[in-house]
DNA sequence: CGAAAAACTGACCATTGGTCAGATCCGGGA
DNA sequence: TCCCGGATCTGACCAATGGTCAGTTTTTCG
């Protein structure tokens, strides 16, 4: 259909729907979640701001398509860090490199991700962000189940629940601007320690956890790519 | 009402201000932090909206006030839960019952804790709020201080930004309606994980911890075996 | 070509937070 | 006693927001 050069275009502007999405990525990235109006993105885009609902609705669904575009980006950001690992990464490094993942989104995303969980300004029954959500959690599901092999369902679950419940901590008090003290190696220890309290008791083969807590120096494993110091 | 018989009262309100906070929590309790207006609270306070702003300024001082009140209390629980231990709990018991403490608390007031992180609706240099903040951090602070002594500064912040990280993302996405399926047993069972990453190896004496991963030897098969995408 | 369907506009409404002049109440002086 | 200063509160205004609706414009299709 339509042999209109942007493919979606009916009126004099076309591809509306995308105008709107990058609108309120724009908002969100320069002025916060809760600087996003309705009015603002439909002004941004230069159109009226009741030319919103044929495609979304109401504001509620403009966010909703938003956040459905995080989650997205969200899961293959995950999914990046762990294609980055090395051919010979174990299951417990690729857990750790999901746990990287899913700090760094919310950290290069703040904005984004806080919306993400404002759950007062999305429908959850929206098949497409469920869809999405799921995805991004498997994602993370997954890397756990290949972690450990096995387990009984209260002690998998009790670590599925532990991996995002810190993650999604550490990535909410950065992204709220509490704890601004953390650096990226305090993210880089506290998913090694997410890690080994997943897969094991204590020293894991990859995952270079910060010493146990005996005060005598041990070795501490030269950490990987976390080069950039302090924040 | 009442001829004011505290000497708080000028006009025929009384302590308004405390008036004023009661229906904040009201209407946080019913309807969620978004549903918070000056004009309802004024409303329900009996007052117009303008009579507000000589006690707090605007909304903004409002909710700050609001949520003080909700970090000494988030302060006090964590206090009450470790106060509520036999007396011969060690150090790791005690972490963990701040732990609980916290997850508790959010538990019980899922809005109120909710707002206490909506940096974009409280204000964060106020000094009230400030000193109330840190009392409550400096709970967590002291109880992972008393049960790792003598570890070097970056251990030691490692898994203080652990445990906050892990008992705040479970309150977080519990709050937020996340993670349904997570019961009080998979709190614990977090608690209990948390617990064992900080203090060292795997059995403390009191944090009953689920099952460490150990379910049978030779074993490489099905890893992938899919997991259930959590709503 | 013409009609139906869809996108979009502009106006209207209720509600919100903030501000302001002025009314009201309190306490402390003359 | 009378009256004034200061704080409290009211009612009115304002700008902005999200939602709705009738109507206009554009596209698509019969």
């Amino acid at each position: 259909m339509a042999v209109t050069p942007k493919g979606a275009g009916r009126h004099h502007h076309g591809a509306l729907r995308r105008a709107l999405l990058d609108a309120v990525a724009d908002i969100v990235r320069e002025a916060g979640p809760e600087a996003v109006s309705l009015r603002e993105c439909a002004r941004r885009a230069g159109v009226s701001h009741s030319a919103a609902a044929p495609h979304f609705g109401d504001k509620r669904g403009l966010l909703t398509a938003f956040v459905t575009e995080g989650e997205a980006r969200l899961a293959a950001t995950m999914r990046a860090e762990v294609a980055a690992l090395p051919a010979e990464a174990d299951a417990a490094a690729r857990l750790a490199a999901t746990g990287r993942g899913y700090i760094g989104f919310a950290q290069a995303n703040p904005a984004h991700f806080r919306l993400m969980f404002r759950t007062d300004l999305i429908d959850r029954g929206d098949p497409a962000w469920r869809a999405a959500a799921e995805d991004a959690f498997a994602v993370l599901d997954q890397a756990m189940a290949a972690a450990v092999p096995g387990m009984d369902p209260r002690a998998r679950r009790a670590r599925l629940a532990l991996a995002w419940s810190a993650v999604h901590g550490f990535s909410t008090l950065r992204a709220e601007g509490v704890g601004a003290l953390w650096s990226p190696q305090v993210a880089e220890d506290v998913v090694g320690l997410v890690v080994a309290a997943c897969v094991g008791g204590s020293g894991i083969g990859r995952a270079s956890v910060v010493p146990p807590p005996r005060p005598s120096p041990a070795k501490r494993g030269r950490e990987s790519r976390s080069g950039r110091g302090g924040a």
